[in-house]
RNA sequence: GCCCGGAUGGCGAAAUCGGCAGACGCAGCGGACUUAAAAUCCGCAGACCAUAACCGGUCGUGGGGGUUCAAGUCCCCCUCCGGGCACCA
């Protein structure tokens, strides 16, 4: 085979080719050796500390593009801060809970905790693959008895200070999986697994966290997160939904048979502002309201109730004909809330035939149930105001409800010698009382103030604040979650089991095909208990938790992993807290960060913890998208990481998603972007390789005294690339560019290869360049770096290498080039010296012929001239 | 409906403080190497007009207006796209 062997020499001769495939598994394998190398020091090492952290992932089995970009983001931080010296914490995990263990068990009969661990193990082999560096001895698994213990734990700390209780609630149930469903796993309607299937509303018992507590300081402290996107923020305020108002009592007007003896003064039993609690159990009550503008009550000529009312359940028993049409209202609603269409829904009611009576006009208003009232904000009833609201208008319209009008534009009540009518309904608020009694006149703020007060004083009402967030309901009905160490016994009824009982172990033996309720209440061994008071016979609590309890708290467990005594130690948080850097989807911006917050706050008041916030800085990355759309098995646009690494290596696949778009917006993955970084990965190394023995013989030689022109302009790129590197780090983030600038450095040396290879460029300059490429590169494409890096000759660990400080004299051009403008456009382009004065310019500018001609017969009118920015004559 | 983002060549993008629009990369075109191809290397490349070819000219950052010697960048209005929230009284 004489032209084999002919290819075989040619190959001999050449420098070896790039080849990731061979560099990166030798590699791999010698960090994965080595567990200590991307492990963080102690708290009393001394060094300043920096947590950098990526949101952990679920385990379903594979990464895909999404979190290759995520971690390459996180990882290129990391490795950057370890090279600025600072003691970095840089942990993975597993959120490894949840129901897509308990569907693959149906679909595979594989028990959900073998499906995970083996999701588990094959994605950490990927990370591992990608080079990510994660210290691993802090690796959590949330599904293991270790960690879930934890959750336990809390629970009961939860339950001892009054934060944890039951009650019941509304939940979303779907048929086929029989559970409870997340809100977030509702997608139109439907079940996120049975797509065909809507979703029930049920009432069931449930255990709930009191979020709620903690409204007020979760909205407050956003402020204080200045380092977090302003679109989180706003996200989690309109969340929290604070609302300053008013509640106000509206007497039910009496029937003859309903006023208690003794009484005819029309006035119910007892003033109550919740509208529920009654003095004598049958009696009707007042109804209270929620309002913001009670400034326009005298506007009320209706109250709406929310179906679900407990005074409409007590008129609906005494009414058939209004119980029937209520229940018509509530199954409309129901359907509509099942098929996630609330909003579209068109507003319906029914009149009670009952009065109720305005407290400020004394006039008696019908009270009616409406469908667009919620029970669950505020009282559950409002008055309405059909000339000042756009629900009620709407209402109104349709009811042929009468419509008052109370307050009026400022500016339509001066002038034109009357009043116009504003246009219905008119809700401003820079507006004046009219029709309102003794508050005719007010401004709509100032009304507020006063009719909120006379309410008080008089007994019925008072300012109130209401909120949007809800306390957070943690019960689900499934196995594969942290169970809930509560005993129920007959006796002594909700008994916490006892901490030295902890933890309640998931039974391993389970038929998970079995359907309906919690599958733990069909384990006899499980659920059956003596009860730690009494020892008699009890049932334990067979819900278990939310998969959101156990990522609202896992960072803190990175801190101290392998703690077995307590969640972690205060000290050693102490240190660790708040995290610098937390990267991840917009998607958690809700949910799964306010949680967080809220279980800092919550373990700080349980004094487990110093800091108030969890985060200091939040980076919400872009999705990764394919042909400008999201990425996903329907529309097969898949791309897998997988196919990426063993085409163009890990290296490249990294560095092509930092590459391709600034980390905050979206990236549309083009594969032949990822061949081009592995192109330019592949001149790095040829050129290193081939330079490698003078870069070498270069490393213990003095920098020369003078550089020649050719090194001077070398150099000078290299200390601009160094700048722009330590400036995008710094916080811009803009890798895009720094990946740029490193091009143009790479550009510039192959430019000049000849005169480097004929030796105008001496060993030593060569060995600085190099050296310093190399360290630019340990960010984005660690395994090259570690290859060059040992070539060179270094055999201690790169992240332990100092990170290059730029010389802002070497970065600076002697000669800039500097636009000479005519009223603003273009003329030339002159080239003078670094620092030239102003009048040295105008000079050079105006000694162009082109700008000569351009001013001939023209009378110029000004001179502009910035120094070292243009030179712009304004001619007439 | 409300609240955020975004819009720049054929494509992904750059322009950090109001100062040469399009760095860097992809795709494309031309050339070198090769029997040929791939790979690699070198060069060209916003649009339009003009020219035999140069020299050159005009327009151009979603649209319209404004501020300024100067606007992708600042201000006002509008369109489209993406995301979040949505009867929250």
């Amino acid at each position: 085979m004489p032209v084999e062997s002919a290819a075989a020499a040619e190959t001999n001769k050449r420098p070896e080719r790039y080849n990731p495939a061979e560099i990166e598994p030798r590699w791999q394998a010698a960090w994965t050796a080595e567990p200590d190398l991307y492990a963080a020091e102690p708290p009393d090492c001394g060094k300043q500390k920096y947590y950098v952290l990526e949101m952990l992932p679920y385990p379903s089995g594979q990464l895909h593009m999404g979190h290759v970009r995520n971690y390459a983001i996180g990882d290129a931080l990391a490795r950057h801060m370890w090279m600025r010296g600072y003691n970095v914490l840089h942990p993975m995990g597993w959120d490894a809970f949840g129901l897509p263990a308990e569907n693959a068990a149906l679909k595979n009969n594989t028990p959900p905790r073998d499906w995970t661990l083996s999701n588990i193990a094959a994605m950490r082999r990927q990370m591992e693959r990608l080079g990510l560096s994660y210290d691993w001895q802090r690796e959590i698994t949330t599904c293991l008895p270790e960690y879930y213990r934890w959750n336990q734990w809390f629970f009961l700390k939860l339950y001892e200070h009054g934060l944890a209780y039951r009650k019941n609630s509304k939940v979303n149930w779907c048929p086929e999986c029989a559970t409870v469903l997340a809100n977030e796993q509702v997608v139109d309607g439907c079940c996120w697994r049975h797509e065909e299937t809507a979703v029930q509303q049920r009432e069931l018992e449930q255990w709930f966290l009191r979020t709620t507590k903690y409204a007020e300081e979760l909205l407050r402290d956003l402020d204080k997160l200045e380092a977090w996107p302003e679109k989180v923020r706003t996200m989690q305020r309109n969340w929290i939904g604070r609302s300053e108002g008013a509640l106000v009592d509206f007497a039910l007007v009496l029937e003859e048979k309903e006023k208690p003896v003794g009484r005819d003064d029309g006035y119910p039993v007892k003033l109550d502002l919740t509208g529920t609690m009654l003095e004598q159990p049958d009696a009707p009550a007042n109804i209270a309201v929620f309002t913001t503008r009670i400034d326009t009550i005298y506007g009320a000529t209706s109250l709406q109730l929310a179906p679900e009312h407990p005074l409409v359940k007590k008129l609906a028993t005494d009414d058939i004909e209004l119980g029937k049409k209520v229940r018509e209202l509530l199954d409309e609603q129901k359907s509509a809330r099942e098929k996630g269409d609330v909003g579209a829904l068109e507003k319906h009611g029914v009149a009670t035939g009952r009065f109720a009576t305005n407290p400020f006009t004394q006039e008696p208003v019908p009270i009616w149930v409406a469908n667009y009232v919620l029970m669950d904000y505020g009282t559950g009833a409002i008055m309405s105001v059909p000339a000042h609201d756009e629900r009620d208008y709407e209402f109104a319209q349709k009811y042929h409800l009468e419509l008052k009008i109370v307050v009026l534009p400022r500016e339509a009540n001066h002038g034109h010698g009357g009043r116009s009518e504003p246009i219905l309904p008119y809700t401003g608020e820079d507006s004046l009382l009219i029709n309102s009694g003794n508050f005719s006149g007010l401004g709509c703020k100032e009304a507020q103030q006063k009719m909120t007060a006379h309410a008080q004083e008089h007994g019925f009402g008072r300012s109130s604040i209401t909120y949007r967030l809800k306390d957070w309901g943690i019960s689900r009905q499934r196995y594969w979650g942290t169970p809930i160490p509560m005993i129920y016994c007959q006796k002594d009824g909700l008994v916490p089991v006892p901490e030295d009982q902890l933890p309640v172990l998931l039974p391993e033996k389970i038929d998970i095909t079995q359907k309906g309720g919690s599958p733990l209440a069909r384990v006899p061994e499980f659920a059956r208990v003596t009860c730690p008071k009494c020892g008699g016979i009890a049932r334990r609590e067979t819900d278990t938790m939310d998969t959101f309890v156990d990522s609202s708290w896992y960072f803190y467990r990175y801190a101290d992993a392998r703690n077995n005594s307590a969640p972690f130690d205060t000290d050693t948080v102490a240190y660790w807290f708040p995290i610098d850097q937390y990267i991840g989807g917009v998607e958690h911006a809700i949910l799964h960060l306010i949680y967080s917050r809220f279980w800092t706050k919550m373990m700080r008041d349980l004094g487990l913890i110093k800091n108030d916030e969890p985060i200091e800085r939040l980076f919400t990355q872009g999705m990764v998208i394919k042909n400008g759309a999201k990425m996903s098995k329907s529309k097969g646009n898949v791309v897998s990481p997988d196919d990426m690494i063993a085409r163009y290596g890990a290296d490249a696949t990294r560095m092509y998603a930092l590459f391709a778009a600034p980390p905050d917006r979206d990236l549309d993955w083009q594969e032949d972007g990822v061949a081009g970084v592995s192109r330019f990965l592949a001149r790095v190394y040829r050129f290193a390789t081939q330079t490698m023995p003078r870069t070498i013989a270069g490393r213990c030689q003095p920098l020369p005294a003078e550089f020649t022109p050719l090194e001077q302009k070398l150099m000078r790129k290299l200390h601009q690339t160094i700048r722009r590197l330590t400036y995008e780090f710094e916080g811009r983030w803009h890798f895009n560019t720094c990946i740029a600038s490193i091009m143009e450095l790479m550009n510039d040396l192959t430019a000049e290869e000849n005169a480097i290879a004929q030796g105008t460029v001496r060993d030593s300059v060569l060995y600085v360049i190099t050296r310093n490429l190399i360290l630019m590169l340990e960010a984005f494409a660690p395994y090259l770096a570690a290859e060059l890096w040992s070539q060179m000759g270094e055999d201690t660990p790169l992240l332990r290498a100092a990170w290059p400080i730029y010389d802002e004299r070497l970065a600076a051009e002697n000669i800039i080039q500097v636009p000479v403008q005519i009223n603003g456009k273009l003329r030339v382009v002159i080239a003078v010296p670094a620092g030239s004065e102003e009048g040295h310019l105008r000079v050079t500018a105006m000694a162009e012929p082109k700008i000569q001609a351009g001013l001939e017969n023209k009378e110029v009118v000004k001179v502009v001239v910035v120094p070292g920015k243009l030179v712009n004559f304004v001619v007439r």
